[in-house]
DNA sequence: TGTACATCAGTGAACGCGCGTTCACTGATGTAC
DNA sequence: TGTACATCAGTGAACGCGCGTTCACTGATGTAC
């Protein structure tokens, strides 16, 4: 991001709004959501923390701008994983490819960059909607979309069953971001990249195993066990 | 826990430790990992902030109690989640209960007191370990250790197959600590009990599908994608 | 059984910190005429 | 082309907050003799 400051003087910024951002993205880098603060951005935006309120209504709208940056690289690197490698002609061989993109995409940026990763995920609420209705941008974040579209091609060209389909998306999401959880969670520290790649690997099989397993019929084993929402 | 604070006078509290673990609990279960702070602890405790320095080293040392406490409880949980449903005869059939139980609940745990269950997992290192060494109870915690003696005794009983158990635990903690993260942030106030309960059930389906499957040989995906730690 | 005294577990005031946010303001910019 | 003026985008000082932590202290407790 070019800062015409020098050309126009000190005392008009000239992009502050975005310089903000940019420090602020900074700022998750280093201490995850909670570093996010107003004085520090506009301190290293070289303003004085009056000024950061021409562009944010407050700390939290700062925040969620972040936050949506953050998701929105987070999808960015899924992507560039998906096409880092060759696709397979074979289209269960490509669907297994682009599932285990998509989760090493995941998760390589998480352990890359684990403030932004946790920024992303933070509970700053959408200034713009009320309260209730805003979900933190889980269900209509870019990565999210990324992988439905993924499924439903998938779907489409005959390779996943229907019914593996259903909240697919969810299950495979829930298990790189657990993963992601547990690994930033001093594992990754604890352990040697062989072991933690093979620990990745198998929870990437997990994921596509359960996809391919999940037209087989077998007695449910959910009766089993009582429900967290009992119907009715 | 019982205070003998009025019958020992006002002036020695009795029990002061046990007393700002309890607040410092309740202060988790407000507000998570953040809200837990020592002032606040003393202030509910009816104690001069000053006398918890007797007790705590400073204020790191109470949310590492805190959290250690919390781990503890979501333990139990599943403990009693396993506990609350009849075992199976067959032992594949117990195998799939036992698993399931467990994810449970983790995941009601979670969504009871998420305040509670995301300190469980914040970052506040052992005091009493040098900081690189302390990997923030994951690998040892007794959730944890559930898991894995669970899938240690579905080995032995010769119906989880070793390369199935190898890494299973993380792969099988993954998923539902992913799960309870998604549901946290939001999407569980979105949607009703109904769809939530499929997402769980499908999500654990997915579990006990990737260990059923891990057996099977089928051409590796691995190759076909970028190692986040290449070999060697 | 009584007493001197060490020790233990609290008090209360104070410090410095960084934050969010508001106030009255001012310098720079651009536009109507 | 020049100028008055509204508007825009900053400044700087100040407020109150709650926190962690330290200091010198004091009231209660228990123990040696």
């Amino acid at each position: 991001v070019d800062t015409p400051r020098t050309s126009r003087g000190a005392y008009h910024h000239g992009d502050l709004r975005n310089a903000l951002l940019e420090s602020g993205l900074g700022l998750a880098r280093k201490g995850g959501p909670e570093a996010v603060v107003l004085r520090a951005a506009a301190r290293e935006s070289g303003v004085s923390p009056t000024a950061a309120y021409r562009h944010f209504a407050n700390r939290e709208d700062l925040l969620y701008a972040v936050k949506l940056e953050a998701l929105n690289r987070l999808a960015a690197a899924m992507e560039a994983e998906l096409s880092a490698t060759a696709p397979r002609r074979e289209p269960a061989e490509e669907a297994a490819r682009r599932i285990r993109a998509l989760g090493t995409g995941y998760l390589r940026f998480a352990l890359e960059d684990p403030g932004l990763f946790r920024t992303g995920f933070c509970d700053a609420p959408n200034p713009a909607i009320e309260p209730a209705r805003s979900y933190s941008g889980v269900l209509d974040s870019p990565p999210f979309a990324m992988l439905a579209d993924t499924l439903d091609t998938l779907v489409a060209s005959g390779v996943l069953a229907a019914e593996a389909r259903e909240y697919g998306e969810l299950a495979a999401w829930a298990v790189v971001h657990g993963l992601a959880g547990i690994l930033l969670d001093g594992v990754a520290r604890m352990l040697p990249g062989r072991e933690l790649q093979k620990i990745v690997d198998r929870s990437l099989d997990l994921v596509i195993e359960g996809f391919a397993g999940a037209a087989a019929e077998r007695p449910s084993a959910r009766r089993w066990v009582r429900p967290i929402w009992p119907a009715g």
